[in-house]
DNA sequence: AATGAATGAGGATTCATTCAT
DNA sequence: AATGAATGAATCCTCATTCAT
């Protein structure tokens, strides 16, 4: 499928069906250990078909990876109150995040490993570079009316980012065990006392 | 040499080589893109040789995990003042990780991914465990005296080494680019607020 | 299309632009580097219409090359002058057959190779066969009444669909730079020389 | 072996069983429907082992033409004698290099066809071309003292070299059936009778 | 200790051909 | 007639590991 190709809507469901599988895979056993054949059996076509929707593996962990991009910059996106104060919005958007993260482990675990092969590091890369420069924003002008911690705000952001990405992490893999609502909430009260300029503003936003 | 094997100085010298060659080459293009052949060409032995001194390649890895998270821990335990108060210790252990981890960058570079492979995630994330342990033992003390915010303290201990990890790993990707010792004080001043029970007590330990 | 199909003019349109598109492929890059997708695609038509057509890739490459053996024929049969005597005979058929090997060149320059692949000696032997038997029948006479030299003469018309076909080749990939009538009339003189009994007689004919 | 490998004798004797076993593979079946399978298993040694001493089967097939080709050169240089004129030593060369492909069929039947695989249009024109540069010397040379027919040398040099290629394919496909002094003396004689400037000198230099 | 050689289980990809619509 | 989808056999190449000297 070198080029954009015409599918019906067969084709379409089809190509749905194998992208879920690979995720399924990825997610399961990591991409090197996924096989094609895994892939095509799970979805329950034959080997050659694969290669009629895709390129190559590669190609298609590409396309998930960019997919997923879109969706989690949606959902923070949908639950940010555009009228609220920087810090404000950040705690909203790490909680949706933590969130929208928690209920798609299967998709984030294979992910949140930016160097999971030199070859993908761009495309994982552009993720958190999007995402830290959403935050450095707001950081910034958190900073412009005090309401921030005076230090460089892309720093700041990245921490920001990097609390959502480990506690997801961490989550997913177990190590710490409780409900989504109660882990979006936690690294939110984190995000927000790891930035606050002082306890007061800390407090304002975390009780709004 | 499934047997631990009794070597020469000579012998020793050549699995040093071996084993810095392969460090070398797996902070370059990671553990899967490295292959036996690389490293024993960089080595400059013959293919045959590496089984001399290493059962198999994981078993390499292994090693190289092992020996490192041990010197890091060092690093760490050297950092730490003993009499300190609790906040104070999590501090000091913070800057001297991030120290450690600048200044072995292409060790960490590897290790940070803790889903490399199935196969490592158990060596792996023991470090990280341990390290989790370490501050969490500290979070609580903190908590009892009432100088760190009064959340699970597990929690915040992995806030902590997760800190730690990302800004370590912004950093080798040169996507902070500063000094060592600079970033190693800002996330010093990151963790303390984060987990500081009120601005005095951050201020406090920050400016002792 | 395992029987023989009756074709609408349409039909018979999407046919020619099949085998057009295959012809131009196969003498851009050879049999074996054609696929049945580039055939479909610069036809401009989906993958399954091929099979509607042709039974399967080597039938068409037969078609092809069986079709272009009689047009070939046809121009030698045109050219020669039935009452000229056997060597004069020669002469005009070496001659149009490169004229007419260069104006077709894309498609010679595939069938040349008699060993392309091991399924088609059959039909590319064939043509070769014919060519060779035509002038032998004129060697032989040419032998008989004195102007040919006396060798078998099967050999030596071997030796003229050989020149012929070779210095097609030689022109075709570019080694040989000339206009098309030039290359005939000098393969038309070397083969006459090749032939002749005596300087006396190969003069002759070649001043006809 | 991307690398010039350093062999054992052992090692170099492998090789050799390797090429040769591809060798009559090869011309057996030709290039392409010889797989790396069949290589190895005639050769009979394991799948891997021809990646020890071959980069690829493209790689293999290159040395294979290369090797060749020198020989043949150097059997057509044994047979000239330096001190003969032109014509005689054309004459020859042409004995020795049919002499030479009838008793190497098994390698020429894969190598005549230049157009055998694009990927090797390069390594297999550049035969021809060395030996039609040799020979278009002693045209050339020969048409100075008047002893061959006055027309484009290179034009000349390619008839010889085509004659001795397509006499050799007829007679390794069984078309010609002699034996290999026989035709070798014949294509002398034709290539002489081509080029020859008149009688006298074609009858003196076939009658040394 | 050290070397070059040998093994063989994979795994990705290609492509002619067939099928359902 | 025409299309997009589906099949699966076939083949190259990689690489950790083992072996003989």
């Amino acid at each position: 499928m070198s080029e954009a190709r015409r599918l019906t809507s067969q084709g379409l469901e089809r190509k749905t069906q194998l992208i879920d599988a690979a995720a399924e895979l990825f997610a399961e056993r990591g991409y090197d250990e996924t096989r094609i054949v895994d892939i095509v059996e799970r979805a329950g076509v034959a080997k050659g078909l694969f290669y009629w929707y895709f390129d190559t593996k590669a190609a298609l962990f590409r396309d998930l990876v960019e997919e997923n991009r879109l969706r989690l910059r949606r959902a923070q996106g949908a639950a940010i109150d555009p009228t609220a104060e920087p810090l404000q919005r950040i705690h909203q958007g790490a909680k949706a995040s933590v969130a929208y993260m928690s209920s798609h482990a299967h998709f984030f675990s294979l992910i949140e490993v930016e160097n999971i092969d030199k070859q993908f590091t761009d495309v994982l890369r552009q993720g958190t570079e999007v995402h830290a420069n959403d935050v450095c924003a707001l950081v910034a002008a958190g900073i412009a009316e005090g309401t921030i911690r005076d230090e460089d705000p892309l720093l700041l952001a990245y921490g920001v980012v990097g609390a959502v990405g480990y506690y997801g992490h961490f989550h997913r893999t177990g190590r710490v065990a409780m409900e989504p609502d109660e882990l979006a909430a936690f690294v939110g009260r984190f995000v927000v006392c790891s930035l606050a300029a002082d306890e007061e503003i800390a407090r304002r936003v975390l009780s709004s």
